[in-house]
RNA sequence: GUGGGUGUAGCUCAGCUGGUAGAGCACCGGCUUGUGGUGCCGGUGGUCGCGGGUUCAAGUCCCGUCACUCACCCCA
């Protein structure tokens, strides 16, 4: 039956290689997860449509869910599959905290649809890192930095060109708003955040006619959003603005101490700011907010962010304050695949291609194979006794590193097909070298 | 959701003012009766997105439709 088929646009689906890097960086920021103690949770694909559009959020395109024998409709009715992890994982929160430890920390690596128009970088269907921390009542401001710093080094240990991590606080821009005197904070906040696609003189008009600014009071606005440094030297340059709040003073301590604590150690190939622009929206950030950036690849926006949130969940009762930061996975890696930048270095998992001189000898190649498997060797037996030049051809086709010939003396010849050099070898004792054993993320030069 | 662009071989595309389909790459075979990558020769492969219209004749013109894609919006 054949069966013409069209791709489906924003789903995407990678080919075995460039499946390899992408589980190679699941697993990698998995490792670095762990080592901090964060509990790895997997939620449904599924939530109840209020839940999803309790966050408010309005024009989030939720793919609903329904059976095709709707008269049937039981306990499915009404569910859509989760756009994002933080709202399944405030809804795990609240029904399963009789079980749960606090602070609880997770992460959670998953996909999650949106049905939104795709481009690069963003798909209806992709896969998402995020880590968190959560508490009951209350969250200590240390678990800011310990979330932060975290992510940091999750990326840090990445093979992705360098991110940057840019660092704001809600406290301080609320502090600074409210002891400069504004009347509409949030319409200040979001006005600010235009800056990017604004020219600076363009969104002092906005404070002034949307937020109901002096055109003094936009100018300081513009004056704290372009601050943009790589240190704690934010503090005296927002002091010197002249601006007195306690909240603003809350926020200029917790930002120095996130922007100090993440930069700690020297990651590699991130680099930390405060970027005082940085807003995130509205939403329900109260304190620490963080986008991410990969060089190179600015024109996708940010890869990754999160922030602090005082009231993740809450079920009238008791509020679970909670700070968490993602990195999208598809959406840095899928860009990063297309351009040639990553690339996995085969298309199998197999290290070694046993040859099969003739049919009747089939057996000697099958053990080979399971000797080499028996000491962890990844190994397949040739599909068919085709001449060797078209066996050597099928492995070098996937990018298998090695064939393996068996002679009628019953000894054993190994050939690394990218040398040409081929040396005699014992299957139960012959390794590869630890590069070859598993498929590799190669990460080119980038070539913008 | 709004606006633009594009649909021809597995992939990238050509096809002038309408005359009945091409290239490169890939794939298969041979030169090369058992060790590949280069070279030469040959071969397989197309309801020209789909439907309708104009015409003696449509990949080409017109209408519709679907899909993909880019920008806006929004975000990971």
């Amino acid at each position: 039956m054949a069966t013409k088929t069209t791709p489906l646009s924003g789903f995407p689906e990678l080919l075995p290689s460039a499946r390899v890097v992408e589980r190679e960086v699941i697993a990698s920021l998995s490792r670095t997860f762990e080592l901090h103690g964060f509990a790895n949770i997997e939620t449904r694909a599924v939530e109840p449509v209020d839940v999803l559009l309790g966050k408010g959020e309005t024009s989030k395109e939720v793919y609903l869910l329904e059976r095709l024998q709707k008269e049937q409709a039981g306990s499915d009715a009404g569910v859509g599959l989760h756009f994002d992890l933080t709202v399944p994982f405030a809804r795990y929160v609240l029904e399963h905290a009789g079980h749960l430890e606090f602070p609880f920390r997770r992460f959670q690596i998953q996909p999650a649809w949106r049905g939104e128009r795709p481009q690069e970088g963003r798909y209806r269907q992709f896969t998402q890192a995020d880590v968190d921390v959560v508490g009951r009542d209350e969250l200590p401001f240390h678990h800011d930095v310990e979330v932060m710093r975290v992510m940091v080094e999750a990326l840090d240990a990445l093979p992705i060109p360098p991110v940057s991590f840019q660092f704001n606080n809600r406290k301080l821009i609320q502090g600074f708003y409210r002891g400069l005197g504004l009347p509409d904070l949030e319409t200040a906040i979001r006005t600010i955040d235009k800056l990017d696609k604004l020219p600076p003189d363009k969104v002092a008009e906005l404070l002034v006619s949307d937020a109901g600014a002096t055109s003094e009071q936009a100018q300081r606005c513009l004056e704290l959003a372009t601050i943009r440094v790589s240190d704690t030297s934010f503090v005296e340059r927002v002091r010197a603005l002249g601006v007195e709040d306690e909240l603003l003073d809350e926020g200029l301590a917790e930002l120095a101490a996130v922007v100090e604590g993440c930069s700690a150690g020297a990651p590699a190939t991130v680099t930390v700011e405060a970027n005082l622009r940085i807003a995130r929206g509205l939403d329900y950030y109260t304190g620490t907010v963080v986008e991410i950036f990969m060089a190179g690849y600015e024109r996708l926006k940010s890869v990754g962010g999160g922030g602090r949130y005082d009231a993740l969940a809450t079920d009238g009762r008791t509020t679970y304050p909670g700070v968490g930061v993602s990195f999208g996975v598809s959406r840095s890696l899928i860009p990063l695949l297309a351009d040639g930048v990553l690339a996995g270095s085969r298309a199998v998992p197999s290290a070694v291609l046993v040859a099969v001189t003739t049919e009747e000898t089939r057996a000697q190649s099958d053990l080979v194979a399971a000797s080499l498997r028996a000491h962890g060797v990844p190994c397949e037996v040739a599909a068919s006794a085709q001449k060797f030049g078209k066996q050597i051809r099928y492995a070098e086709r996937r990018g298998i590193p090695y064939v393996w010939f068996t002679q009628d003396d019953g000894t054993s010849q190994v050939r690394d097909i990218r040398s040409g050099e081929q040396v005699a070898a014992d299957p139960d004792t012959w390794s590869p070298p630890t590069d070859d054993l598993r498929p590799q993320v190669v990460m080119k030069e980038q070539q913008q």
